[in-house]
DNA sequence: TATTGTTTAGGTGCAG
DNA sequence: CTGCACCTAAACAATA
């Protein structure tokens, strides 16, 4: 039995990576991101592991932010002081944990090189700053990035398990109730649009206000148990597993929109990616071959995308 | 100056 | 064995 205090079951390491429990933070957060402090108060307010040894861990999740596709920066507001940008989760990496869950990841999540600069950098940002008003119907679609309209139906809202299996430590699980109708609101987008001071309908920018309440206890009746998993129920049943959202039979991605074939590596938005306008489902496809890293690397092959999903 | 962010490099463990 | 996911360290640069 754990004692009181020091080494307390809940001091143990908890079993979900920094990608993990970085998502989790960023989906628990009301607007779908948060500051790199933010992050890691949370971690921090909810796994006593990491009230230790900040240095290590934080350069690590850091690292994760920075290297993994799946983290997409928000600038701040100039009305919103402060240092460092916000961290969201890419509309495009629902289906990144095996079963929603945060357990395991399915595959790393990557972008396309056309996608890396529109959803990494500021091109995003300055779409929603100077074209939004260009096309005004396209307004509540680019807020419904984080769901893909297309795509309703599918994993976000229905289960994405076909025998009606939820994992126990699907997102919306551990986090709450709440996620469900989070996720069919339209997010993380519909908050960057929020809070970039575009008109959301309210119905989109609805609130989380489950503060991770499963967490808590989670982590303290982990005990000895490697991965333990909850026998029942208290967790509402959901998943974020897109799974099948892109993924054909074959298991074949599949590319949706065509891209430029040279790499841009100056700034600026890609011109076939006005596309965003059609929706981040076109644009930000997992049908994504390359690492960040590649790209900064200038690694791989500068090809269409296309020809290295054989 | 401390924090934030990027990048490189090396390591472990696991699955195919 | 190879590739992948993940972890850690560290060297920077940028910035509030």
């Amino acid at each position: 039995m754990p004692r009181p205090g020091k080494n307390s079951y809940s001091d143990q390491k908890p079993p979900y990576s920094y990608i993990s429990l970085t998502a989790m933070a960023i989906q628990n957060s009301t607007e779908k991101m948060l500051p790199l402090s933010d992050i890691y108060k949370f971690i921090m307010d909810r796994f006593p592991y990491y009230r230790e040894n900040t240095q290590r861990w934080q350069n690590s999740l850091r690292h994760n932010l920075s290297f993994n596709d799946c983290f997409i920066k928000i600038p701040r507001r100039p009305d919103q002081p402060g240092k460092g940008s916000f961290w969201a989760l890419h509309p495009d990496c629902g289906d990144m944990f095996e079963n929603g869950s945060f357990l395991r990841r399915r595959k790393r999540f990557k972008v396309l090189r056309a996608e890396h600069m529109a959803c990494k950098s500021s091109p995003m940002m300055h779409y929603f700053h100077h074209h939004h008003h260009h096309h005004p119907g396209s307004k509540l679609q680019a807020s419904s990035m984080g769901r893909l309209p297309h795509f309703q139906g599918y994993g976000g809202i229905t289960c994405a398990q076909p025998g009606g299996f939820k994992h126990p430590f699907a997102i919306e699980n551990i986090i709450g109730r709440d996620y469900k109708g989070v996720m069919a609101s339209g997010l993380p987008l519909t908050s960057v649009m929020h809070h970039l001071g575009y008109p959301v309908p309210p119905q989109l920018s609805s609130v989380v206000n489950s503060m991770w309440p499963h967490v808590g206890m989670l982590s303290e009746s982990m005990g000895g148990v490697p991965v333990p998993v909850p026998a029942s129920s208290e967790y509402a049943p959901f998943s974020v597993s897109a799974k099948g959202l892109y993924h054909n039979a074959s298991g074949q991605t599949l590319p949706a929109v065509p891209v430029p074939i040279k790499p841009t590596p100056s700034l600026g938005p890609v011109p076939g990616l006005t596309g965003l306008q059609t929706g981040p489902a076109q644009l930000c496809s997992p049908a994504s071959v390359m690492e960040k890293s590649d790209l900064l690397e200038g690694k791989g092959n500068p090809l269409h995308p296309a020809l290295l999903l054989s």
